[in-house]
DNA sequence: GCACGGCCCGTAAACGTTTCCGGAACTGTT
DNA sequence: AACAGTTCCGGAAACGTTTACGGGCCGTGC
């Protein structure tokens, strides 16, 4: 038994004040059309006086939809999570629908039973964020009936799953055509981990701006590393170790940027003047630390605000339009190119 | 009516398969005493064999818990709130509880609507963070019955708001210590807003400090900030324009300290020979700009968590112990402070 | 052999909504 | 004056749980 203390007021309350039925207040709160003026005034006039606002669970148990949508991210506290995380709540708020936030620290299973027990009734669907499943575990997932959309997946999904990501190949190339135009020719590249989709695609950029400027690419030049700042310093120490370094470092994320400079600095090389350094991400970051990054920037709210129109969309039903859409990358030139030595 | 799509295993079907009524499968899911150990044992395999997992909604109706808990925060980007999010929920999940995540944006309404609608029937209680209301409606919120713990207050509450902050005062009082031991006497300070009781606490840390080595303090060198990396640039030249400026600056934030930073770099001060920074917070900007931030480390994740327990203690029982505590700042000395200069 | 107290378990009410179905009161047509 | 069609509204079932209440059955003590 609830409480008696917070004792809400009920919509049968409502409905007695103002001499109807429940039914009648239901509809007025539902805006449905079979209910006078004077009547859907007069009980809208109570439900405002009395504060009456209705109970999510009952509504959600009678109609099936709980206004609840779950937000599954591996972490909260980075940059990259919260930016994503800060578009896509607020665009939640406009639909009026609330976000069940659900960190799963990367652990696969606790992803898993995570979702289970979103879809049991608690949510109407949810925004997985770089998602741990296979797209097996996906497709079963959809294959129930659940509605959910992928925010950078981290594996290549099946088609029928919806998804936002960012233009990785198309930054990568902006990145080294820029890099190229400055008059750099030996590029090295710190990447995250093979396989994932974000990597390869970036790659993929990487190697055909390079492929166009005629040059070829030296498997040397490209190391890959986690996504913390320490990796990419050991990553760069790498790359600046060799026989033949390169004169610049496209970092596959501000975080490796900022490692990279790091290591420059340790080594006494000024950046961009011995070293130009590239980014991805553009989170806060870049543009706190000294040299202020170059990086290209990944429109992370925007994403979440993508992401959760397209949900809302396939909780009404409404579409099976665009289910992937791309969202464009654009290079922010600052500090940390510039032409290389020599 | 809901979707048929994602029909859902229910209560009835696990009690029919086990033949036995869903009473019983309610008792064996609330682990009540009143249960045959076979028939328990029947039941448990059933649930797991068929992935029953009760409907929140239903439950919440019934008992009137809903396993929901509001995360009340004015933004979530910004470190600071990310940090704080990232403990509760953290905490919140080893609770088997949920956070409903809203953002306020700073916006008094906006939370005011926001807790109202938290409080019908969604939510058990909720986690407020630097609540934008006054203590006064706060306490008709806690007459309501409506259980929540505040985090780190704006405005001095009632003695019974339950609330968790840092050592406002200690911190501030470490920091200048520091500052005092390395020779600075002319030591400014960038604060928050006035009335705030961070920034009260904070200062009163300041002045206690001073007066300890016998130095008298100067309104000159007290000047007050947003909380923006600009507004601390802003503020550090205000400072440093005065005909005797400080040989240290104690931010009241990274983001401040950052600013500082910023203003003596564009006037070719050199941190920390010609100028000593201190910050406030320790978010991970303090430990990426050059030179790595000297600042007081409030442990924000650590106040998400404590908030969260003393949340369940109070939606538990109603116990009324320790309804206010305060968790020690440390002062993290890095790089950005030495004796001043001469 | 009987009453009684435990142990298990089922019945049913209750939680607060939404929505289907049908009915009353009008309006307008013939 | 009867009737069909609207418009508005109420009754009641349904959603999936929890839990108060009561009842069967068994063993025990006399």
């Amino acid at each position: 038994m609830a409480e008696l203390a917070h004792s809400r007021v009920t919509i049968r309350e409502v409905a007695d004040e103002a001499g109807v039925s429940i039914a009648t207040v239901s509809r007025v709160l539902n805006g449905r059309g079979d209910v006078a003026p004077e009547t859907r005034e007069l009980v809208s006039r109570i439900i405002q006086e009395r504060g009456y606002i209705a109970n999510r669970g009952a509504r959600g148990l009678s109609n099936g939809r709980t206004g609840l949508v779950g937000l599954l991210v591996p972490l909260i506290y980075p940059a990259y999570f919260s930016a994503i995380l800060s578009g896509a709540t607020e665009a939640l708020q406009e639909h009026d629908l609330r976000a069940v936030l659900s960190p799963t620290q990367h652990e696969h299973d606790r992803e898993v039973t995570l979702l289970e027990r979103l879809m049991h009734g608690l949510t109407d669907g949810a925004l997985i964020v770089l998602p741990e499943e296979s797209s097996e575990e996906l497709e079963r997932l959809l294959d129930a009936g659940y509605h959910f959309v992928v925010i950078d997946p981290l594996m290549p999904l099946d088609d029928r799953i919806p998804s936002v990501s960012a233009a990785h190949a198309s930054g990568a190339d902006q990145a080294i055509k820029h890099l190229l135009a400055l008059g750099h020719r030996r590029i090295a590249i710190i990447s995250g981990p093979r396989g994932w989709v974000a990597t390869e695609d970036r790659r993929r950029g990487y190697h055909a701006a390079l492929a166009a400027a005629g040059i070829l690419p030296d498997p040397e030049l490209e190391v890959e590393s986690n996504f913390e700042i320490d990796g990419g310093e050991q990553a760069a120490n790498l790359l600046l170790d060799l026989p033949e370094p390169p004169t610049a470092i496209f970092a596959f994320n501000d975080n490796h940027a900022i490692g990279t400079l790091r290591a420059a600095r340790s080594r006494g090389l000024r950046v961009p003047e011995d070293l130009s350094v590239v980014g991805f991400d553009d989170v806060e970051h870049a543009t706190i630390v000294t040299p202020m990054l170059t990086t290209v920037r990944q429109p992370l709210a925007e994403m979440g605000r993508t992401a959760v129109s397209l949900l809302t969309r396939l909780i009404e039903r409404q579409s099976f339009e665009a289910l992937h859409v791309e969202l464009a990358t654009r290079l922010v030139v600052r500090q940390s190119t510039g032409p290389p030595p020599g």
